[in-house]
DNA sequence: CCCTGATTCGC
DNA sequence: GCGAATCAGG
């Protein structure tokens, strides 16, 4: 069997699919591929959302075929005609499809979790990276890094999320994109970083801060308290 | 390269 | 009906 595409998961996909998420997100948090998303979007009869690469020809009303044939498409009306053609001399048309090796794909389904809330969790704690290559750290700090002016911070946190030497894996980018759809949430750890039971606090932050007001009286100490 | 959604068509 | 492969555009 394919896919089972219960009540639940169809009710899932369509209020996802109407929050507006991207289809690869769509498919993470579903465990399941973009293309499954899309597809069933379509059979869904879901609202096309604006396609980056809308029809030219639609647009243009000019005579041009109304649709683009894929490669694919022509390669197999080529290989028709071909192994019709060559039906009369009996001759094998090898494809060298036969018993398509590829990678057996591992369904990613049941190997984690179905579907959880948005929680934020350390993520892979160990596991090879390639030292390669290592573009610019995007995953913003969220330990209390931030040096408002009259402000300063005082008491760090057991220990700043870990500095990542790498890029930051998809995950923990669709994470943080997670976490900026759905409203920005109080970013002070509690708990060690790596450990099962690390999070971040998750209180509506204070205006323009990046924690709520209990941390933020913590992680913001006036200089001149300091100072005198 | 990364990403996006759309489409086709073998299964 | 399903979705991988592919396309096409940013």
């Amino acid at each position: 069997m394919a896919m089972e595409w219960t009540d639940e998961l169809i009710a899932r996909l369509k209020e996802l699919w109407e929050q507006g998420l991207s289809t690869a997100e769509i498919g993470r948090q579903l465990s399941i591929t973009k293309n499954a998303v899309v597809g069933k979007a379509h059979r869904l009869g879901l609202p096309p959302r604006p396609s980056p690469i809308r029809n030219k020809a639609a647009a243009e009303g000019s005579a041009k075929p109304a649709r683009t044939r894929t490669r694919k498409a022509e390669a197999t009306s080529e290989a028709v005609e071909e192994k019709a053609a060559s039906a009369a001399l009996a001759k094998p048309a090898e494809k060298k499809k036969a018993a398509a090796p590829k990678v057996v794909k591992v369904s990613p389904a049941a190997a984690e979790e179905p579907a959880k809330p948005a929680s934020v969790k350390a993520d892979r704690p160990a596991g090879a990276e390639k030292p390669a290559k290592a573009s610019a750290p995007k995953a913003a700090a969220a330990a209390p890094a931030e040096n408002p002016k009259a402000a300063e911070p005082a008491a760090r946190p057991a220990a700043p999320v870990a500095q990542r030497k790498v890029a930051p894996p998809r995950r923990v980018r669709d994470t943080i994109d997670r976490t900026l759809r759905q409203g920005p949430t109080c970013q002070w750890p509690l708990g060690d970083p790596g450990t099962p039971d690390f999070h971040f606090c998750g209180a509506t932050p204070l205006p323009g801060k990046p924690y709520c007001a209990e941390h933020a009286a913590i992680a913001y100490v006036k200089i001149r308290d300091r100072r005198h």
